[in-house]
DNA sequence: CCTGTAGGTTGAAAGCTTTCAATATCAGAC
DNA sequence: GTCTGATATTGAAAGCTTTCAACCTACAGG
């Protein structure tokens, strides 16, 4: 039952003038004298007018929208991204599609077929699967679309590309337990996000091999990152008793903690934990936990300033760019031993 | 310097068929010979055709999309619903274009703007305040998009209504407490979800009035709801310390349970609390929490599935709905003596 | 008083798809 | 061999906006 919307000809026919200067009031205000813009606007308002982007789009050949896809919208690291791209989308007059992967692969590749059929003027991308970013993105680079990676790392370096320096944030972690004095570490973390567990791994190792004291790693590999992974881990620690605990996520510490903590383990008095992303909770926690910031929302904000740049690149002259961002210790009570909780 | 992709016309003319039959394809295959649609379908893949929404859009009229507003797309209340929205809207070949306010009113009436342009078939919005939903969805209503409302609830009935009944949870938390001997409780809630708290609270009241123990209810109002605020609630609470406390929100129990904690106060054997929404995190504290199960895949998945109904309705002759949830008692150790720790 | 110019205003055309009335095709019936 | 009816295919028109070249108007300069 609902009745056609008024359009700029009913604007145009109100308002007594042609129906281009209509336009020009919505494009490009400064063309028309003031006078006539009133007049215009008033009609605008009388009708009730809304611009039918579809119409608008169709015409002028461009969409101000990008697409934003990620693999989850409910981990707050994405939802701290996302809020950098809005930022800056609104900053330079852009639309954001929020699409979430929800962990799924094909519904990432239903929500990249939507944005390609709305031909957005680009798309910012995190993949589900990081192992082949590759089969992702070709699609969209074949449609002659503008892509920006989020925190992915990749050699094929067809796109821009915005990531943290994960090895830098395990090297953080091992040098800061280093110093604080221990020397057998263990590692907790997961397959399944491979390259950012990988990564801090190896930044762990760097930071051991180059450190005075000598000390050990061992690994322990979980199902899955969430808090019950880190409290079944936590149990096979009780009887190893190592210095340190170094977690690949907040949330697997937490679960750590947890376990820790029903069997009276003292933190950090018998065993330092660290974690990583520095999410909300982790300041909040019963022993608040020491974590690697990342800076997400810089990650998205940069990211999407990037692919404005190159959007607006009206010479061919675009380059892809990598950025690396530096990653941030936040030391707390779970390995500062002045600050203990029985 | 993005080329022109190729449309409907080049695939007809590498498949040599008219440009209606390639329509016909892609909207109405039974009404084309299977060997034309192999025909044209190679083409489509030869070209990597690709439709273009706007243009199908304009002409056909209707948008196979519909907006989803939410405030906070980091709560994990709102994500859930955002899933039951998605699933509702793939089994019927919708697209959801999800908006997140960010507690922004201001973001929240671009996001509505965007949407009317789009000319969206409908929008399914949880209002960032509850206590002005008419001026948010009046503008909808007059631009005749169909709307449907999500955990409001509103006397005016110009829209469907999904909501899961507050007064309903407030008073299950509250008999439970009474069962398990308390008689001196505290209601921790904001003043922000005006609604939710009040309903909440009001539920509670009536368990009260309605059981034999007679009881007294305390309420302390927090600035907003995240833990740190029921970190501060519960320093108040050490003095007074109540039978129970019930938080308006699980982030707050797990604030104020940090605080006990620290100073050695026990739960459940010195105090009792009860949380609500049941976020994952709930389960995992360190005493696992007591707390309201809201079923928010549910109220998503409803939601939509009213509003896609009300879309395809044809004939004028739809009536609002609304739809009230029952929430579910989660009992674990913080409410009930046999679980303590220490 | 005439001419040139700058800038405001106009309206037709274009952008890509879907729809629909019209046309073409084909099998079977007579 | 022709006719009928059903089914498949065609292509022009429409949907709403932006753009652009053409057109006006008014005013400054000669």
């Amino acid at each position: 039952m609902r009745q056609k919307q008024p359009g700029v000809k009913d604007v145009a026919k109100l308002a007594q003038v042609s129906l281009g200067t209509v336009s020009h009031v919505l494009n490009h205000p400064e063309r028309v004298t003031a006078g006539t813009r009133n007049k215009v606007l008033a009609a605008i308002d009388e009708l009730r007018f809304t611009r039918n982007n579809a119409a608008s789009q169709l015409r002028a050949g461009r969409r101000t929208a990008v697409g934003l896809v990620v693999p989850d919208i409910t981990n707050p690291f994405f939802s701290e991204v996302a809020r950098g791209v809005e930022d800056e989308a609104d900053a330079q007059g852009y639309t954001v599609l929020l699409c979430n992967a929800a962990e799924s692969e094909e519904r990432q590749q239903r929500h990249l077929q939507f944005l390609l059929e709305e031909r957005v003027s680009g798309v910012l991308l995190t993949p589900v699967d990081n192992k082949n970013t590759r089969r992702a993105t070709e699609p969209l680079l074949n449609a002659g679309q503008h892509v920006v990676l989020i925190d992915q790392i990749s050699r094929y370096t067809e796109s821009c590309l915005v990531a943290v320096d994960d090895v830098l944030g395990g090297e953080l972690a091992g040098v800061h337990l280093l110093d604080q004095g221990a020397s057998s570490l263990v590692f907790v973390g997961g397959r399944e996000w491979i390259r950012q567990s990988r990564d801090r791994l190896a930044g762990l190792r760097e930071a051991v091999s180059h450190h005075k004291t000598k000390a050990t790693i061992d690994v322990i590999e979980v199902e899955s990152m969430g808090s019950s992974c880190g409290y079944k881990a936590g149990g096979d620690l009780l009887t190893t008793r190592p210095d340190a605990i170094f977690c690949a996520n907040d949330l697997l510490a937490l679960g750590v903690m947890r376990r820790f903590l029903e069997n009276k383990v003292r933190i950090p008095t018998d065993v330092m934990l660290i974690g990583y992303d520095d999410i909300d909770f982790a300041g909040n926690a019963v022993v608040p936990l020491t974590s690697i910031r990342q800076p997400a929302y810089q990650l998205g904000k940069t990211s999407a300033s990037l692919l404005f740049a190159e959007a607006n690149n009206e010479l061919g002259d675009h380059v892809h760019q990598q950025i690396l961002f530096r990653p941030e210790l936040v030391i707390r009570a779970s390995t500062s031993s002045c600050a203990g909780l029985s």
